[in-house]
Formats: C-alpha cells, sequence, structure tokens
DNA sequence: AAAATAAGTTACTCAAAAGTAGAAAAGGCG
DNA sequence: CGCCTTTTCTACTTTTGAGTAACTTATTTT
C-alpha cells in the first residue's frame, strides 16, 4: 500500500511553510495599507500589529525590521508596476495603443496600497543597497515608458519631442492618482484614469 | 535743534522687529529647504540649526515648535501657488491663454523650496486647524485652476469633458515636477515645466 | 551705571517608537 | 506522555529627536 501524501510529515512541513508565507505576506499586506496612508515615520508597528490582532514582536518575526517591511512593500508595487507591460505587448497595436494599455495598468497598480507606497514614499527613507535595487526598477520602469513612447513616435501614433521627459511626465501625472485621499475622489479609481489619461492622450487643445 | 530720526529710540525699535522678522524668514528658508530635501519627519531642527550656524534652541525663539515651522512653510509656499494666479488676468486672451501662463507660473514655484513643501508634505503632518486652513487654501488654488478651465471650454479654446477632474490631474501632472530630485533633472525647471506644459496642452495623438 | 530686554548657548528632560530578551503557548511526533 | 519546534506574548532596553530650564552675553533705555 503506498503511503498517502497526506500523511507524508514532508508535505506537513511543505504546509507549514506555505501557511508562513502566507502570514508574511498578511504582515506586508498590513504594513503596504498602514504605511500608504500614514506615511512611513507616522505609521507606527504597534498600529501594523493592531491592525493583524498580533502584537510587535510578532512582526519580528517575518521581517528583519521597519525598513525591510517598506522596501519588500516598495519592491513589490513596482514589480506590479513593471508588470504592467504585459498589457502592451500586442504586436499588432499601434505604439499609441500599446501606450495606453500600459498606462491604463499602471493607473490601477496605483490605485492600491503596494502601488501607493511605491509611489508616494520617497526611497531616500531606504538606505545603501535596498534604495539602490528600488531605483534600478524605477529605471526599468522609466525605460518601458520610454521605448513605447518611441514607438509610437516611430509608427506615427504619438507625438512628442522628447521620449525621455514625455515619460516622466506620464509617469508623474499618473502618479498624482496616487496623492488622491480615497474618497476625496468621488469617482471609482478606474474612471478617474481613464480621465486622466484622455486628458494625457488628448491634450487640452480642441482638435 | 530737531532730534533726528535716527536718534529717535521708535526708530531702533522698528529697526529691531525688522531684523527679527528677517531672522525669522531665514530660519523658515532654511526649514523649507531641509523639510524639502528629507521629508518632514527625516529632518532634524539640529540640522536646520546647523544651516543657519545656531543651535536648536535658537529656532524657538523664532517658532512655537517643529510644526508651527512646517505650516508656516506651507502656507508660504500655496500663497505663493495662490499669486500665481496674478500672471492670468489679462482679460483680453483666451482660457486656454490665461491657463498656460497660470501653469507655468505654478511649476516655477514648485521648482522653489517653499513649492516642493506645500506640494510634497502631506497636510496629515499637521494637526487640527493648521491642516483645516492648509485644506481651505488648497481648495482657493484648486477652484482657479478649475475656473481657468471653465472659462477656456466657454470660448472654445479648451476641450475638456469635467473641469474638476481636469484641475486635479494639471495640478498632479505639474506637482509630480516637485519630485524630481534636483540634479537627476538634467534640464533647467522652466525648461521642463515647458516640456510638461506643451504635454497637457498638445495630447500624445499627433494633430 | 544700573536695570531691563533681547538673543543665544549649554546641558538637560521627556516621549514615542524601534527593537530585543526571554518566557509561554500551541502543536506535532517519538 | 514528554520532548522538540514553531509561533506568539509580556516586559523590557535603546535610540532619537523634540522641547525646555536656566545661565550667559550683548544691547538698549532710563
Amino acid at each position: 500500500m503506498a503511503r498517502t501524501a497526506i500523511d507524508s510529515p514532508w508535505k506537513k512541513e511543505a504546509e507549514r511553510k506555505q501557511e508562513r508565507a502566507l502570514k508574511r505576506e498578511a504582515v506586508l499586506a498590513a504594513a503596504a495599507h498602514v504605511f500608504s496612508e500614514w506615511g512611513y515615520h507616522r505609521a507606527s508597528l504597534d498600529e501594523v500589529a493592531r491592525v493583524l490582532n498580533v502584537t510587535k514582536p510578532t512582526l519580528y518575526y517575518y521581517f528583519k525590521n521597519k525598513e525591510a517591511m517598506l522596501f519588500a512593500c516598495i519592491q513589490h508595487g513596482l514589480d506590479r508596476l513593471d508588470a504592467a507591460a504585459d498589457f502592451a505587448d500586442d504586436a499588432r497595436a499601434s505604439g499609441m495603443e500599446r501606450l495606453v494599455a500600459y498606462l491604463r495598468r499602471y493607473a490601477a497598480v496605483i490605485d492600491s496600497d503596494f502601488g501607493r507606497c511605491a509611489v508616494r514614499i520617497s526611497d531616500t527613507e531606504l538606505s545603501g543597497q535596498s534604495r539602490k535595487k528600488v531605483r534600478r526598477i524605477k529605471g526599468v520602469i522609466d525605460r518601458q515608458i520610454r521605448a513605447l513612447v518611441s514607438a509610437g513616435i516611430e509608427d506615427g501614433s504619438i507625438a512628442s519631442s522628447d521620449p525621455k521627459v514625455t515619460a516622466f511626465a506620464l509617469a508623474g501625472a499618473l502618479n498624482s492618482i496616487g496623492q488622491w485621499p480615497p474618497g476625496e475622489a468621488s469617482l471609482p479609481g478606474v474612471k478617474l484614469a481613464d480621465e486622466y489619461i484622455a486628458l494625457l492622450v488628448q491634450g487640452l487643445a480642441p482638435r
């Protein structure tokens, strides 16, 4: 008779590892929520713990320290922004179409706790190596946007004199969505993002 | 023989009051510089004092506490943004022309320490009455932009479906100029602002 | 010259929040 | 059961920086 997978102690260990990973993620989500609401310094770990119905030392069982939590939050947010590129890889679409698809996804990410962390909290809060990593990912994202702008210029779907500045301006405009205090908006995030993007695409001047 | 104005004790008192006011302004400028560079919480008053070649208690001779300094910085920045409206009162100009003039001035203010303080530091750092005042001024500025957008819609120089959202998006896009770390820009602030504004006016789509 | 006032300093207190040591549950496993 | 590992807690220590008390020095006024 074969041993059942359920009875295997190895399985149990994997399960526990998974539970630990889930709890770690829960800590991270709570941290992202509190950080993005209060800012990094005003956010206390006691508050993060309270949200999770645990005590502060428990958090330290999952993360080395407060900065490690912030780094993980920002990195996760940036990774999701980076992954927005997957929405822009339709080879048949024009540069403009791909850019707009990218930006819509980008805006959706920013309208989340991790996105707000990535966009609103200065990377100068991080020290040394972490800051370097964050800056690298930000550079990757910037180049993604720039590449889409350039592609649009090439195929004639976008007019821009300077892809670098345009990319920064686009990111900056969308990032400002993350500044809206939740509730102030009075518009669902997606609707708001579409209005922003429409402005950026069409411009203020009548056509 | 008449007593000379120079010997008048009253004159001297006025002079001293003026010197005190100048010093207070110097403290404020130093605070704005340090706050906008490090953020409110990471900025220490010891650092502000060091910049001025004095010691921390001296600062308390000019301001009640750290929050009062922040409030004054933000208020001053917002007042200058508000005053940008003076650049938009040419009655012969179209709504679009007046809006662009306003935005150019707005961007110039943001590219200063006080502007960066006003735009980057969350008003949730302030408590009670101060926050209320700041929010009021922000509301005034928002309505100024919105009014210009509406005027442009009326006279046909601006195309927009929603002045409220458009005003927010414009402010958000320009505010992001304040996020550029000084030096990263590699462009003089004015040039950068003009590129931003050109994008907002013309849009990405070719005409 | 003496008194009063302004301006600034040294040397502290105090509070808040990060981070830690070590005990205590909780649960699996021989 | 009794041992071992994992997880969490209580009860601290430590650090940082805001804020203050009380003294010193310079200046002005009477």
